[in-house]
DNA sequence: AGATGCGATCAATTGCGCTTATGATCGCGC
DNA sequence: GCGCGATCATAAGCGCAATTGATCGCATCT
């Protein structure tokens, strides 16, 4: 059974008139009458009483009438249910995220992407990229947000490069330079966060690498925190930018270039289950927005 | 769309396997690749995630699986109810008579009716032919049973003959004789009923035909009371054969043949409306049965 | 590394529906 | 009463698309 011989049978029903349905339908009458003629044939009854004055329901007819128009609505049900969301307009976006992404990417991102997607429900873990990960393959997310990590069942989609910078107070001598020598880091207390994030390796191994030991270090379990000290000009702290966007913006911290030590960069990435198929609707216009955010990085 | 892409996307839906859905759909595995790609190209989504593995539903996929298969289930159900329509298995048989077809007729044809189709719901409405034409083109019934009457909304289908008998009681000096001449009626009672009935004219007609002028005529309203008459010897009458049997079988009443009267068969035919279509299901069934109802009248 | 399973692709064929054109029937009006 | 318009059915030709069997490419498993 064909749908175009349900949809031929419905019209037809609803106007009386095989001319007339095949009007409305773009096809010729022909095409109609055969259409209905194959529909009668397959079910072994006559749908339709034919008079000089058109077609009209037999009680077979009448009988198979609600399950055609049924079927026909649910088809349309379906394209609609299917096109929602590939616009993007209805969904679901859980996103699971760095600590990082979570608290200073996401909030700016979700409110923007809630006003052109007010139908989406959203919903926002947050762990390391091994949490983020093991979120994602759960399916207990549509999408991870974190640093690269490798996994068969995963892949990860570049979403910005983040950057660890060195900030100081405004009243920091080094606020009225553009740049610095490591060395002169020396002097200073180096402010360290977070032993669990992968930001500590990165700080540490830079300092180690350039042979500086700094005179004290202290050892922050997070961000806010890490950028208070160092407003406060307890030290300096080589924290990630997009933690900073803010403190740079008001000028409360001064970013100072290192000579010589290239920026030191972190991808983004975004991590989606292998078998979950190219992103669409909410998860594809959620993507594209991180990527664009990066400029705002 | 075609309900064959929706089948075909369900199938490998629940089957994860495009080659096993294949077989148990009873095509080609390219055959059904091909429907689902032609199902992605029309709503412009991917629906399923290729895996070496197999076929995993994406997003969109889950989406649209259950419209399909409700859309599927649907036209499943339609056929079905057609199916049983015309099986006669389900419906609604209501049927318009004629008040000795209503009495004498139905109750032993519905009985039986019932017993074969238990889900059919049945109803009876007694009226004068006229009235039955009328409650068949006002669609109050689904067949109507009467003497043929005319009109141009109006099909008749001849159901069987029903026959004008002239019966005396068991006691009646005819009740011994095969045959009678219609004259020796002159020393009779004669016993009419309903004026209202087509009987009553036809009746008194055949005996104003012969010129023998009754010694008294017993006018009764219906023919339960007629029968009864006869009974007690009370005269003799001319009454439809179907409203005799049980009288005719118990020899309650002789039947007598008047030697050169032919017998006066008048044509029971049942009434449906031109633009129902042949009749189906419960309809056609009790039609059948209608028919061969006549070899027990 | 070879074997296996799976889906995509290809080329030839078939079938089926669509369109245009024509036929058949009926009701209606002049 | 006869032609006309409306309506659905039929016929013939065409073209698209589905089917098929074979093959390819890819990935995994052994």
């Amino acid at each position: 059974m064909l749908l175009a011989q349900l949809e031929a049978f419905s019209e037809v029903a609803r106007l009386g008139n095989v001319s007339r349905a095949a009007e409305t339908l773009s096809v010729t009458q022909p095409a109609l009458t055969a259409r209905l003629q194959g529909l009668e044939r397959e079910l072994g009854v006559d749908l339709f009483v034919r008079a000089a004055r058109g077609m009209a329901l037999t009680d077979a007819g009448r009988a198979l009438l609600p399950y055609a128009q049924r079927a026909i609505a649910q088809v349309l049900e379906g394209q609609k249910a299917v096109d929602d969301l590939r616009l993007g307009k209805v969904g679901e976006l859980f996103i699971a995220a760095a600590p990082a992404v979570s608290t200073y990417v996401l909030p700016t991102l979700l409110k923007s992407f809630q006003a052109t997607h007010p139908q989406v429900r959203m919903g926002v873990r947050t762990g390391h990229t091994e949490e983020v990960l093991e979120m994602v393959l759960r399916r207990e997310v549509d999408l991870g947000v974190g640093r690269p990590i490798q996994h068969p069942e995963a892949e990860l989609i570049p979403v910005f490069d983040d950057e660890l910078v060195l900030v100081v107070s405004r009243h920091h001598p080094f606020a009225r330079r553009d740049r610095i020598r490591l060395q002169e880091l020396a002097d200073d207390r180096l402010i360290l966060f977070d032993r669990a994030s992968s930001y500590y390796e990165l700080t540490s191994s830079l300092i180690r690498q350039a042979g500086v030991v700094p005179e004290s270090v202290i050892e922050m379990d997070n961000v806010e925190a890490a950028k208070k000290m160092v407003i406060e000009g307890l030290g300096v702290a080589l924290l990630p930018r997009m933690a900073l966007l803010a403190e740079l913006r008001a000028r409360a911290l001064r970013p100072v270039r290192v000579i010589g030590a290239p920026p030191v960069r972190r991808p983004i990435v975004a991590i989606r289950r292998t078998d979950a198929g190219l992103p669409i609707g909410p998860v594809a216009d959620f993507l594209a927005l991180l990527r664009r955010s990066r400029a705002t990085g």
